[in-house]
RNA sequence: CGGGGUGUAGCGCAGCUUGGUAGCGCGUCUCGUUCGGGACGAGAAGGUCGUAGGUUCAAAUCCUAUCACCCCGACCA
């Protein structure tokens, strides 16, 4: 009653069912896969308007606001500062950083009516730098971390799995600006504070999450970090050492030490086979009788010639072309790779070949060729690789014989003469040069000679992606364990990519121009309530956890006369839970309780209170969890609320 | 963009092969009986069969085109 009361406790929301809008249902639409998907739609949380296009009617939205709330203290507490930008972006931003090519068709695209190209912003860091250079110009006014929560939009190729992948999402994404990356008010303090924020975030949500090492930016060490919430049904993998804690996206993941020597006696003379039109290495396998880790896998890359296709991914000379940040300056539509870039005086002749090589059941992992060949890379381009006289398909590492510009660059479990655990000389197999034809009983030493000793043309590395069973980069004698993951959250030092590209400076303090440190931080927040559920819930329906539970008590009155004991039981408690600061879904429609309770452990909310006839002759109410099973507690009317 | 599949009542589906009155379950509405884990009976409403064209006396059904959506493969919160 008191303003201080209420001040210390802001009050809690009390709805009656029969003034929202649930719709639950018995079934649930045919396209809904995953466990997540079916409950939203079933208990009446979200329905699909088109593809990846969602309603979220009036209890997902209660789910979102929890969601969105808690991510607000967080970041507000960690020093960041919330604003909102439009979700219509002119295309010419954009271009500025050449992101309009390197999103490509994920960029939605409208026309005005005067024929102007504007973008739907799938992310906001050229319309934040934009306003940035406006803005600032001294150091003294960094550091800074600006936030804002927000519909985003992205043409996916493919939206799956409800909100998991739409086309249209709610997003929080913060960027901050710095002059330094090291010390106070360094870029590196700023994302520290934010992966403790975003701990502190999916932690507050209830949230089973596993914090991994990600793909890193062009500052390199570990610049980046993924939120993922544990579950079976993710799309992502996630590699975990369970001794020392190191865990890494599958892409990033790096793996202990593996031994390897190129010597050792060939198993037999070389054979060539005809192998006609077996597309991959099971078949060629099959077709040879030679299992996928006894073939070694060539695959040809080339000096990247385009940007990659990756926002954050691209090289780090390109930025630096772009000096004036006017809009009219960009060079009309041309990616950046034409002109006078350093890059572009050799990829203008021939690219420079890069042979890698891993064992058939391995699969290369770009970004570790890069690292490995101290070079940007692409995978090579067909057309041109055949015309180098590269048989596409058929490749073995003796290709590496005949080309001396040329490098070769060899995966450990590749690299091996001798088969450890057999005690034997390693049968390999592998392509023959030709079209058409593998060859058994592939010998490093013999098929390669002395080149396997010049540093300068053959290397052994860790080019592959982990897998489950892999030694652990952190533990002596720990292996790796391979898990799903959905990915909610993800922080990136982005560094001057941006404010070199559009020409954000500002002024140090002994007046020099320098670009400004960037990071980027984002929370997919609708993608988060669907994990939450796909992470927690059972046959029975949701199981939210009580942050972001759209209602904390559910009351199911069995009498709904308005002067009846139940209701005014209900109201009772209702008013007194919701000044104790708790949300309270009063059911009051005229169905039979099976209908009700299927409908309540269908929603999901955490406490459902049941007040019936038999515990009101005692002076009491069923109190019930959701997480658990049976009829709940018998419970005092009077001591329900502390109860609680 | 490749490969596979589906469009029929609000939702889930049958009917199509072999053209001939558009059906079932759930849900919705009315009346009655029920009332602590998705009740029962009786009745009722609700469909341009995705769209356009064609074949035919006649098309949900056959043909052509087109659109939408879903599933499996490359990027991302």
């Amino acid at each position: 009653m008191t303003d201080s009361n209420t001040q210390s406790a802001p009050r809690g929301d009390v709805h009656r069912w029969s003034r929202t809008l649930i719709p639950t249902t018995r079934e649930a639409p045919s396209d809904a896969e995953s466990a997540g998907h079916q409950l939203l739609v079933r208990a009446g949380y979200i329905r699909r308007v088109g593809a990846g296009m969602y309603n979220y009617l009036p209890l997902a939205w209660r789910v979102l606001r929890k969601v969105s709330q808690i991510i607000r203290e967080e970041m507000n507490s960690a020093g960041a500062a919330e604003m909102l930008m439009p979700a219509l972006e002119p295309i010419e931003l954009m271009k500025q950083t050449g992101r309009d090519e390197a999103y490509g068709d994920n960029l939605f695209r409208l026309t005005d009516r005067h024929g102007r190209t504007i973008a739907l912003a799938p992310t906001h860091e050229e319309i934040i730098t934009d306003m940035m250079k406006g803005a600032v110009s001294s150091y003294k006014q960094l550091p800074i971390n600006l936030y804002q929560i927000q519909t985003k939009f992205r043409d996916e190729f493919r939206p799956r799995s409800a909100l998991l992948r739409g086309r249209e999402f709610i997003m929080k994404d913060a960027y901050s600006f710095h002059t330094t990356i090291e010390g106070p008010g360094g870029l590196n303090e700023a994302y520290d504070a934010m992966h403790r924020a975003y701990v502190n975030i999916f932690t507050r949500c209830g949230l089973d999450f596993t914090v991994v090492e990600a793909e890193s930016g062009p500052i390199g060490g570990s610049a980046s970090h993924e939120f993922m919430v544990n579950c079976e049904s993710g799309e992502d993998t996630i590699l975990r050492c369970p001794q020392s804690g190191y865990a890494a996206n599958v892409e990033k993941c790096e793996t202990g030490e593996r031994k390897w020597s190129f010597e050792g006696d060939p198993t037999g003379d070389l054979d060539k086979v005809h192998t006609p039109n077996l597309p991959g290495i099971e078949e060629v396998g099959k077709f040879m009788k030679v299992k996928p880790p006894n073939m070694l896998k060539t695959i040809v890359f080339q000096t990247a010639t385009t940007p990659q296709p990756s926002p954050p991914g691209r090289g780090q000379g390109e930025g630096s072309l772009i000096s004036s940040s006017s809009p009219t300056s960009s060079p009309s539509s041309s990616p950046p790779s034409s002109g006078q870039g350093k890059g572009s005086s050799s990829t203008a002749s021939s690219p420079t070949w890069i042979l890698t090589v891993v064992r058939g059941d391995h699969e290369v992992n770009e970004s570790k060729v890069k690292d490995a060949a101290g070079a940007p890379v692409q995978i090579a381009d067909e057309k041109q690789a055949k015309q180098a006289g590269f048989a596409i398909g058929y490749v073995s590492p003796r290709a590496i014989l005949e080309r001396t510009g040329a490098i070769l660059i060899i995966d450990p479990d590749a690299a091996r003469a001798i088969d450890e655990t057999k005690g034997k000389p390693m049968f390999w197999a592998t392509g023959a040069d030709e079209p058409d034809h593998h060859v058994k009983h592939f010998n490093w030493r013999r098929e390669l000679g002395a080149i396997l000793d010049d540093p300068s043309r053959v290397k052994v590395a860790d080019i592959r992606n982990a897998m489950a069973g892999d030694p652990s980069p952190r533990a002596e004698g720990a292996t790796l364990e391979a898990a799903r993951g959905i990915e909610v959250g993800h922080i990136f030092k982005l560094g001057t990519k941006y404010s070199e590209a559009m020409g954000f400076t500002v002024l140090d303090q002994s007046q020099q121009r320098n670009p400004v440190i960037m990071g980027c931080y984002g929370v997919g927040v609708s993608r988060t309530m669907q994990a939450c559920v796909e992470m927690s819930h059972d046959d029975d329906g949701i199981v939210w956890p009580h942050a972001i539970a759209p209602y904390h008590v559910h009351i199911i009155p069995m009498k709904l006369e308005p002067d009846s004991e139940h209701m005014r039981t209900a109201e009772k408690l209702a008013k007194e839970l919701s000044e104790n600061g708790l949300d309270v879904l009063i059911d009051d429609r005229d169905e039979r309780p099976g209908v009700k309770f299927k409908d309540a452990d269908l929603i999901g909310c955490p406490l459902r209170i049941t007040i019936g006839d038999k515990a009101l002759e005692q002076g009491c109410v069923e109190v019930k969890k959701r997480s658990e099973g049976g009829k709940g507690e018998m419970v005092k009317v009077e001591e329900a609320v502390r109860v609680i």
